[in-house]
DNA sequence: GCCGTTTTCGGCCCGACTGTTTTCAGTCG
């Protein structure tokens, strides 16, 4: 079993024991252990080979024999038992905001209540709010929490579904009878939530059979959910459901088009193959649209296209990345020879907002720039929590004037490569939109982010306004997270974007696209408007660890799902210029 | 659960906020 599983079965320990309510000391080892196996930079193996387990922080005797035992086993005794005393439906229920262990206890023991279905009836026939401690209120809350989470159960974050498909497409890639293979679907177009993933495939239908009995056989797999001659569906370990396509190698560029979508842009792309060729498109091929009865399949593409970029071609439209394909104008653009070019991965050149082990973060401030530094970048900002981010052990001016003479000895150091760390901060906006650190001290970092921390609950106008004063100020360079899950209610955000952008327009300011997953909300669209108004973004992975650094990439997939381009992307700048631009902003 | 120790138990982060109370418990970050 690897880290990533072990650490799943860590922080599902630590639930079923807050259920419990267990001592909060020890659930909080197993939620820490959890963290600290999923960061891990050395190999587990060597690890527990070389007894060493219990070298790492927060790891002692009885952890790291759970450890071995997953690692060696695959199994824990421990966690079964846990797990079978406790109805499966009651973790579930943790998911809904500001429903807890403790009020998941209550309700268990006093209704009976072990699912999301039960406690949504219970609430319906007003038995919560007949309950010590619960009233209307709560009540009513917990109706909406549980709408919330039917919204997102079942999609899963990129990259987490990117991470799941990668061996599986490179098994198929590497599959004799494999001609040509793709991921397709949501997870294609980078969006940052997926339903299932989606794997094309062509190859001679004579070997579609084995292709798909391998697939169904393949090592990630939880179980097969259906079997047939040209698809297979099956659920894989971490529970997002796959489907594989095997098509002919002629049909390979119109069903990557088809299943990679999104539906609305196929729409508009059938529409047009209609109005301008006569032809009828789906995922087979063009076929004449008088010919009703006899689709592609049955003919034959009535136009060759080896490409995708054949296909567009053949609709008098430029190639649409994936990233484009939501029918928001991607096809006019195609059509005006207007369309962006995207920003690419390759194209960052240093990042901000990350931590260290100064605040919340696992990693020296040496090791996260020696790792952004060994992933080619030329700059790397530390932007670790402030003062009132306590539980996060947010720094007090004493202890910015400390790292700060960390950086400069690093920097020092550093130099000799051409590569530079920026001194910043995750600077809190308080609630009455004031910052955390007086002026004095904001004069010592390169580069302020603005962070909201605290006091969510607060209506849309009154959050804006708050964050709006935090932009105006002088000190500040960039708005981190703005439309975190923490800011969503219910189908809105709990703040008006297209006025905070119009704000961070108007006094010149950053926002930021935090890839870190737990702030995936970001809404793509609105960074085609701050686009338009000439707002940049800094892409940021809000890393606590030496592999958050990859989420950079899934930064690029929502900037590329904005229409950014590279000039539009402050870390793609080099050292040199963000220097000016750091500088300038600085000085105001 | 872990950690540290003036070594084997006692401390482990804490304040804001909410809804329920009428002084506090639960949740969150």
């Amino acid at each position: 079993m690897d880290k990533k599983e072990i650490a799943g079965i860590f922080e599902e320990i630590g639930a079923l024991l807050e259920l419990k309510g267990d001592n909060p000391f020890r659930v909080r080892a197993y939620y820490n252990a959890a963290r600290m196996v999923d960061g891990l930079q050395e190999d587990l193996g060597t690890l527990i080979k070389e007894e060493r387990l219990t070298d790492i922080k927060g790891i002692g005797k009885d952890l790291a024999a759970k450890i071995t035992e997953l690692y060696t086993t695959g199994k824990l005794a421990f966690y079964d038992e846990l797990k079978s005393s406790m109805p499966q439906g009651l973790l579930e229920m943790l998911r809904i905001p500001g429903f807890g262990p403790k009020r998941a206890k209550v309700v268990y023991d006093r209704l009976k209540v072990d699912s999301i279905e039960k406690l949504e009836a219970a609430c319906k026939s007003g038995k919560i709010a007949a309950l010590d401690g619960f009233g209307e209120k709560s009540q009513q809350k917990i109706l909406e929490g549980i709408v919330l989470v039917r919204q997102f159960s079942g999609r899963h974050h990129y990259d987490k579904a990117y991470a799941a498909a990668q061996p599986i497409i490179e098994a198929l890639r590497s599959h004799d009878g494999v001609i040509r293979c793709s991921i397709a679907g949501s997870l294609r177009r980078c969006r940052e939530t997926i339903g299932d993933i989606d794997f094309l495939v062509s190859a001679k239908p004579k070997d579609a059979a084995a292709i798909i009995d391998d697939f169904a056989q393949m090592p990630g797999i939880l179980s097969v959910s259906a079997k047939g001659e040209t698809k297979a569906s099956v659920v894989l370990k971490g529970g997002i459901q796959a489907d594989l396509r095997v098509v002919t190698d002629d049909q390979y560029a119109f069903a990557l088009n088809y299943f990679t979508g999104s539906k609305d842009h196929n729409v508009a792309l059938r529409a047009r193959a209609l109005k301008l060729k006569k032809l009828s498109l789906n995922e087979y091929g063009f076929s004449p649209a008088s010919e009703k009865e006899k689709s592609a399949k049955e003919l034959g593409s009535s136009i060759k296209c080896k490409t995708e970029e054949d296909l567009y071609e053949a609709l008098g439209l430029e190639y649409v990345e994936p990233e484009l394909r939501e029918d928001m104008g991607e096809i006019e653009a195609a059509e005006n020879g207007t369309l962006p070019k995207l920003v690419k991965l390759e194209n960052l050149r240093g990042t901000f907002h990350c931590h260290s082990t100064w605040s919340d973060g696992i990693e020296t401030v040496e090791a996260m720039a020696q790792a952004a530094f060994d992933l080619g970048l030329e700059y790397f900002g530390i932007a670790d929590h402030s003062k009132s981010e306590r539980q996060a052990h947010g720094l007090d001016e004493k202890r910015v004037r400390q790292q700060a003479e960390e950086v400069k000895k690093l920097n020092a150091k550093f130099a000799r490569e051409g590569f530079r760390i920026f001194f910043g901060t995750e600077c809190d906006i308080l609630g009455d939109g004031s910052l955390d650190f007086d002026d004095q001290t904001l004069a010592l970092f390169d580069y302020v982010v603005a962070a909201v921390h605290q006091g969510f609950n607060m209506d849309a106008d009154k959050m804006t306004k708050r964050i709006c004063k935090a932009l105006a100020h002088p000190k500040v360079t960039m708005l981190a997270h703005p439309t975190s899950r923490l800011l969503l209610v219910r189908e809105g955000y709990a703040v008006n974007m297209p006025e905070v952008i119009a704000t961070a327009a108007k006094y010149n300011k950053i926002i930021e696209i935090n890839a870190h997953p737990y702030r995936l909300d970001m809404d793509w669209r609105l960074w085609k408007h701050a686009k338009e108004l000439g707002v940049k973004c800094a892409i940021n992975p809000d890393a606590h660890s030496i592999p958050d650094l990859q989420y950079l990439a899934v930064g690029v997939g929502i900037a590329r799902k904005g229409w950014l381009e590279k000039k539009d992307v402050i870390n793609c700048l080099p050292l040199k210029d963000v220097e000016k631009v750091l500088a300038k902003m600085k000085t105001g």
